[in-house]
DNA sequence: GCCGAGCTACTCGGATAGTTCTTGTCCGAGTCAATGAGG
DNA sequence: CCTCATTGACTCGGACAAGAACTATCCGAGTAGCTCGGC
């Protein structure tokens, strides 16, 4: 029951896209944050999958967001980068042992299930009303208004 | 994220504790669910451990609940099992990197952990609200009212 | 018939290997921009 | 001065190991009930 560390990274990742004026190539994103290279490529090859970012090849190509960061929630990155999957999987106990029930009496989910479905959508559903930009802009009220401005700077300043 | 299978055996477990007379051996647990017993025991351990069962030892001894069925709610169960630690870990990646913020500036969590946080909340309120005695009726429900004399019967008889 | 010590069998509890999944890394295919020559 | 082919370097993308967590298992410590002998 851990999410992957990725997450982190690729949500952090699509808040400094927002501040970019252009594609940013991996190898950058992960100096910006100080995290291994290679690994920050990984995921941000899930998110482009997923259609989330998009890549530039090429010279001066990276990576770029795809739609407005008022469009992009919380949980598309979640689920993109960790998949997905319903964190419970049931394993259709009630079918199984001496006093097992018969299939035809299974039609419908069993109650464990049902309640752990149920608390899935409740996390999906707090993930889906968070975007992106929500976030750029709490980082604006918490650092002061401009905050992201160096990190634009930084992003289009040549290393 | 993914959740331990041993969830849903021992929410299971506690339904069917819920129809014993009795204190029920890990043994016939295992046998009535058919799943591996050295296993289960180890889930039931933490279910010891945590307060929601107890054991009884010795001859005709087992586990019994501690608690009336409606105040074992189904997160203590899984708090139990998989642990209680928030499935998102912040690693304040702010704090890293060529543009890291000041630590004097990071007294409040960041919007990233905030946001997990809520889902994470939303997540447990959800299962806090449902209970085993729940679950128990919604097995009376969905197969017929006394749905679970057999398996009290099947508990009580020897094997 | 009643009591008690001893014993047996059964219970849980924690320490111990095997396997799957996540984490972390690498090199190759493809692409865009810059460059230099030619018209 | 403008156009175009060539070059070059930089980009992503998927395939490849290492580590950790989960899964599965075993045997030892402890306890309650039963048995048998004595009173």
């Amino acid at each position: 029951m851990k999410m992957s560390d990725g997450v982190e990274w690729a949500v952090h990742c699509c808040v400094v896209l927002t501040a970019a004026s252009g594609p940013v190539p991996a190898a950058r994103l992960a100096q910006f944050h100080d995290v291994s290279a290679s690994y920050l490529a990984k995921h941000l090859q899930a998110l482009s999958r997923a259609g989330i970012i998009a890549s530039v090849q090429g010279k001066d190509g990276g990576y770029r967001l795809t739609r407005p960061a008022d469009e992009v929630s919380v949980l598309d990155i979640v689920e993109a980068v960790d998949g997905a999957r319903p964190a419970f999987v049931c394993t259709e106990i009630r079918q199984r042992g001496p006093l097992a029930s018969p299939p035809e009496a299974c039609t419908r989910p069993c109650g464990v299930l049902r309640t752990m479905a149920a608390a899935d959508e409740a996390w999906r559903a707090s993930l889906r009303a968070t975007f992106v930009a929500d976030l750029a802009r709490g980082m604006d009220e918490q650092y002061g208004v401009g905050a992201m401005e160096p990190a634009r700077a930084w992003l289009a300043a040549p290393h």
